[in-house]
DNA sequence: CTGAAAGCGCTTACAG
DNA sequence: CTGAAAGCGCTTACAG
């Protein structure tokens, strides 16, 4: 049903010349005469010609067109990094597609695989937290596509990498719970398999470290970076014996399935409990009380990831070295832990 | 920088025969000799090879790829949806490319402009709150690019569209305020441009109209659909003289901006007012107190409208009529309407 | 059963 | 200044 386009053969058949220099024209070529350029321009613009896409890229073996994978779409944290990388990439020249890899490693390979076969100029990803091996990308980049790694990075492939600290952001969060008077803190990390998950554990074990607060191994769980996991996990902890008096979650999605159970199982917060959660999606801010929250610079992330790539893209040589580059967290400090200070 | 993948040409160079054969044998071909096909297919098979998209692409001036533009990414409504499509396009061998208007008529325009450079095969589209012209789609079309549209439709472009019944969740949602008991219903319109904000105000108008309300023009105003708009529109709303006990949102996100602003003004929902919005979006329900809202069947639309897009691509012929299929909303109902029914 | 040739839309040495 | 030819990777009538 497609109408033709019109075609560099149709311009060169009605103004009887031959392709080559309807092509030379339209590039602006010095070889050709004004007169012909002219001529040849004029008929494109009302012919409404534009050059097709497809031919170029089997030309020059490019499509102009970044992937990204990320786990889920819905989650702001991810679709404000897109909205970061899409910025770079349209201004420069380029499209993106995609990806969900929804928390499942088969389907992030089925995305990798379907990327290496669509011809993909790079790749942008931040990886499920069910990944454990991390071949693909290797794959990937053996075949000639750049990768770069956001936020969820992977410490084995050698790419660029833009990332939080992840590590700082924890720590300054539980000193913050610390600051507030709280003994008995606990923590709600993510998956295992992410360093990110890893990261924020430490931040949190060796802010407790370092002023001397017990560690209990029961207050420390772990859960998929989702509500229900939040959910779940708060009720694990309330229903202890020795109850934590704070909770610090390792992302807000987390943290919001918390303020839900907590709510249900009649807390207040802080009073009863403080709450802290890493991302500072905006939705955070309007939970009654408003979550206390580490905050990504997430678009910048995007927008980072995409500058490293497409610079990877263009140039011709392989880059010296592998950068990673670690924006700065930023402690957002609301209600839900702004515990009052009693003096005993 | 780009390894030259492996070719046809190269599996032919390889086993001596022609390029011919080796297409034909990859493709299954009954006329080449089981000998020789197994040959063909094994070497392709170390050698990893996979055909070229592009080449394919070429050839049959097809992309293989939709296209998808919303006015915002990050819109729960919105990413939902698009999982719904890429469900569909995935299971069917499409690929999508993803476009935000940004509520831009000049961005939705260039969107449609790239989209058809793209030579995409078709374009699943909901409409920005600032187009008023809706001719880019109809050029769309005209070059044979079919176009869908979804929630926020065109209803000049004649093509197949997927809503959902608005005029009649809204006309429920007011139903009910009436029900509990809310004399002073006012109503936060979205942007009058778009369809869905006049069949949403037309329903919450019937619904009083019905039940012999009065109606006071002072008690509908009309906002973008974001929380920032909700949260002006709430503090016009209860700054008026006379106060309204109930406020319908065109959208969970004007109502999660009205929301707030309630609480700002020491406002207690329900009993000092009522609320209700729009969509239903997973994070009203977390609000304190949940947020009532009319249920939109997302992933389902989505889903629909890719179903009825590449049906619209893989026929050969026109279709006899373009189809609207509408959706039923469903009112869900909590706490921030559940006022209290006094008998007086 | 297999191959040579044309063609999808474009660019670019190579001639003239 | 302009054109004919080759080529990007593939498919498919057309011959044999």
């Amino acid at each position: 049903m497609r109408k033709a386009s019109i075609t560099i053969k149709e311009i060169a058949r009605q103004l009887d010349v031959s392709k080559s220099t309807v092509s030379r024209a339209l590039r602006d070529s010095s070889e050709i005469s004004e007169e012909t350029k002219k001529r040849v321009i004029e008929l494109a613009e009302s012919l409404n010609y534009s050059p097709n896409p497809i031919a170029l890229s089997l030309l020059r073996n490019r499509t102009q067109t970044l992937g990204i994978i990320v786990p889920d779409i819905a989650n702001p944290f991810f679709s404000t990094a897109i909205g970061g990388v899409e910025d770079i990439a349209y201004s420069r020249g380029y499209h993106t597609m995609i990806y969900q890899s929804h928390e499942s490693y088969e389907r992030e390979l089925a995305d990798t695989r379907h990327i290496a076969m669509r011809r993909v100029d790079g790749l942008i990803v931040s990886i499920s937290s069910q990944t454990e091996n991390h071949d693909h990308f290797i794959e990937l980049q053996e075949q000639g596509i750049p990768v770069v790694f956001f936020d969820r990075v992977s410490e084995s492939t050698p790419s660029h990498k833009v990332r939080v600290d992840d590590y700082k952001g924890a720590f300054e969060a539980t000193e913050h719970l610390i600051s507030r008077g709280c003994k008995c803190i606990a923590h709600i990390a993510g998956p295992p398999n992410l360093s990110i998950s890893r990261n924020r554990l430490k931040g949190y074990q060796d802010a407790l470290t370092k002023h001397g607060i017990e560690f209990h191994d029961e207050w420390v769980v772990s859960s998929e970076y989702n509500q229900a996991g939040g959910t779940e996990r708060a009720y694990q902890l309330m229903a202890l014996k020795n109850r934590p008096d704070a909770i610090f979650a390792a992302s807000d999605r987390i943290a919001i399935g918390v303020h839900w159970a907590l709510r249900q199982l009649g807390y207040r917060m802080p009073d009863d409990i403080a709450l802290v959660g890493f991302s500072d999606l905006s939705i955070s801010s309007l939970l009654d009380p408003p979550l206390s929250s580490v905050a990504q610079p997430s678009f910048e992330m995007g927008q980072l990831a995409a500058t490293l790539l497409l610079d990877l893209i263009e140039s011709k040589s392989t880059p010296a070295a592998f950068e990673t580059r670690v924006l700065t967290s930023n402690l957002i400090i609301r209600q839900s832990s702004m515990k009052e200070l009693v003096s005993n």
